[in-house]
DNA sequence: ACCTTGTCGAGAATCGTTACCATCTAGGCA
DNA sequence: TGCCTAGATGGTAACGATTCTCGACAAGGT
């Protein structure tokens, strides 16, 4: 459950008609192993004189369409990315105001207040999103 | 408390050392007659030739500075703004990835998990954002 | 090994947003 | 009322994130 989501990310990308070059190797890898969200320009920034940003874009774009990664906004203008992994649990986001930092955070009974939400809601939801943002320990007042 | 937010929201501008050009009251009003969220490019196109496309951005900038008005991004890229009444309610967002429809709901199970989970976070949390995202009832295959 | 077709990366183009600047005006004051 | 000045206005340029373009390249089936 940890490095298998490259392969499997690799894998399914095949299955859906893609080659497998090495940038798409390279920006999946570090995915991989982040566990958080990432921007693209932390991407190409990671990987810096062997993938081009428009490639990490290319791959960014064909791992959503694919359902492997999740496109998170917190409202700063910069969209960030992260690894879906199989075992389905899923994190949401504190966003500080004053330093920019990210936090991911859990709660269960959050989950299960929003899947009932979903199922009121005549959508067939794919995806759901909570950003929290105020001020953080270390910057409060 | 409808038509009384346009009038609260010129006062606390004035009060807060601000002047009230035609161009403030003209996008004040516009949101006042709004329900949901609109873009910049929302209100720059319903005011044509009457207000512009920086001072919608200015107007809507020192709105939300004075807590009068909710920024609410949808992951389009697009932000959107949408008056803050004083009733304290507020809504969340349904946006569907086929049509790119923006709907609102609001839910109080949902608002008390969020305000659990806020008061465990340790941020000063100010404001919250769920959005939901999938097909909705007429896009739906 | 060959050939087709998707991939690569650099730079140009696009889009939403913000900064700049010259002009105009709201609103306090005489 | 008319003057005056700090702030408001709006067109345009600048900016940063993202997407498009295109010639060169290589994956992978044959």
């Amino acid at each position: 459950m940890d490095t298998t989501w490259a392969h499997d990310a690799q894998h399914r990308l095949r299955q859906a008609g893609y080659r497998n070059g090495p940038a798409r190797v390279a920006v999946i890898d570090l995915l991989d192993r982040e566990q958080c969200c990432v921007s693209a320009a932390d991407v190409h920034e990671s990987l810096t004189n062997s993938v081009g940003l428009a490639s990490v874009y290319r791959v960014l774009e064909s791992l959503l369409a694919a359902g492997l990664v999740r496109r998170v906004d917190v409202g700063d203008g910069i969209a960030r990315y992260e690894a879906l992994r199989e075992s389905g649990e899923h994190h949401h986001h504190l966003v500080c105001t004053e330093c920019g930092k990210v936090e991911a955070f859990d709660d269960p009974a959050l989950e299960r207040a929003i899947r009932r939400v979903e199922a009121k809601s005549g959508y067939a939801v794919e995806q759901h999103d909570v950003v929290l943002q105020g001020a953080c320990d270390t910057c409060k007042p």
